[in-house]
DNA sequence: GTTTGATTTAATCAAATGATTAATTTAGAC
DNA sequence: GTCTAAATTAATCATTTGATTAAATCAAAC
């Protein structure tokens, strides 16, 4: 077969599916994308979608699944680690919005998937242990009272907030506050430095050693 | 015709399409909601919500009309007023974890449709207005050196990024640090609380007067 | 109790949709 | 070139689903 041009040329058919699979299962969800759609974005036949699949819904547990592997590995690299918390906190802020700004639409679906598909998602996630660490630090930190004696899922919530809602918000919140996707993007960009010190000043009493 | 029970007595059935309709379409979603999933919860023949409402498109534009403009009318009521901004953050948290709590889906269901329908989201809500007094009132007080120079985007994110996502991300968080839903029901009566002393600790430099 | 309009129901339609089939094409082995 | 397995396609199937229809039922007016 003569290859029409390099963009069909670099990708397998098999890579293909799975990536516009991807796009429109995120943006749609899962109800509302068909598999015509996916079809059509990959510029495949649907006979070929299930060739390679089996099913709409084995793909999307491999979509579902990879992105929440991607968001979850991420996760736990930085939150389990024993490095001191203060410098968690930055690494955590950092990483998370240079990946979500690549993946924006991650977040949401993730939420929306644990919304309607709880178990789905709830198996394929498992961070427990390394919040565990985070939450023995910061009692560590309370009972030195270098931190506010708070519950530990206030500190985790707070930090997931900030950093992640602004992505699942941005349009909404682009319209609300009149901003272009470009100076949206800028302020995003200012909390990898915001978002770290709003924590702190809350929750550090005394500076961290 | 016999009342069967007092809740199909209490209710026209106009009514109760309406209600298991916004029950419905909130948790699962526009596509993934079945005409017929709506009647069974409303206990009702299909044609009857056809003849009440036209067509599946109709329905979901009034529900999701309403549940936009239970929030953006609270949400405006105290943005917009020219209550000194400290006071403000205060009424905006308690308001909103409460109208959350008595309707826990419905800002993951605003962001997911302003995400998959933004027009028809986009069309119901304009709070451009009570932003632009929001806006006005930080300049003064930055100006006056009261709180940090930063864009009101800012302030404006991390405020409702506060208060919001928690309820977004209950199931997942929920699972994440282990806690019940009793548990953590009061964590979010809690943030009434932190969330403005922690806006307040970040964005105020001097107190306010 | 009859009539009338509003409401509700069961049955059905047409379009959309996930999946399959059978035929065709492609690429590599010999 | 020919053969074979993999890949791709067009056509089609069975089910789901939003919507409609026509008949049945109900409630109020008289």
């Amino acid at each position: 077969m003569k290859q029409e041009n390099d963009l069909l040329a670099t990708q397998s058919t098999e890579e293909r599916i799975k990536e516009a699979a991807a796009r429109v299962f995120v943006k749609k969800g899962f109800a509302a994308t068909k598999t015509r759609d996916i079809a059509e974005e990959a510029g495949i036949n649907i006979a070929s979608l299930h060739y390679y699949y089996r099913s709409k819904d084995k793909l999307f547990e491999l979509v579902i699944g990879e992105a929440l592997r991607k968001f979850s590995g991420a996760m736990d690299e930085i939150l389990g680690s024993i490095e001191p918390v203060h410098l968690k906190i930055r690494k955590f802020v950092h990483r998370y919005i240079d990946f979500f700004k690549e993946n924006p639409y991650v977040p949401l679906f993730i939420m929306s998937e644990s919304q309607s598909n709880p178990d789905k998602v709830d198996k394929m996630l498992d961070t427990q242990q390394h919040i565990n660490i985070l939450k023995k630090q910061l009692e560590e930190l309370a009972d030195k009272g270098v931190i506010r004696s708070v519950h530990h899922a206030h500190f985790f919530m707070n930090l997931i907030s900030l950093t992640a809602f602004p992505f699942i918000s941005k349009a909404l919140m682009m319209r609300k506050v009149n901003l272009s996707s470009e100076a949206y993007d800028k302020l995003l960009e200012e909390r990898k430095e915001m978002i770290p010190e709003m924590i702190m000043s809350y929750f550090y009493l005394k500076k961290p050693d």
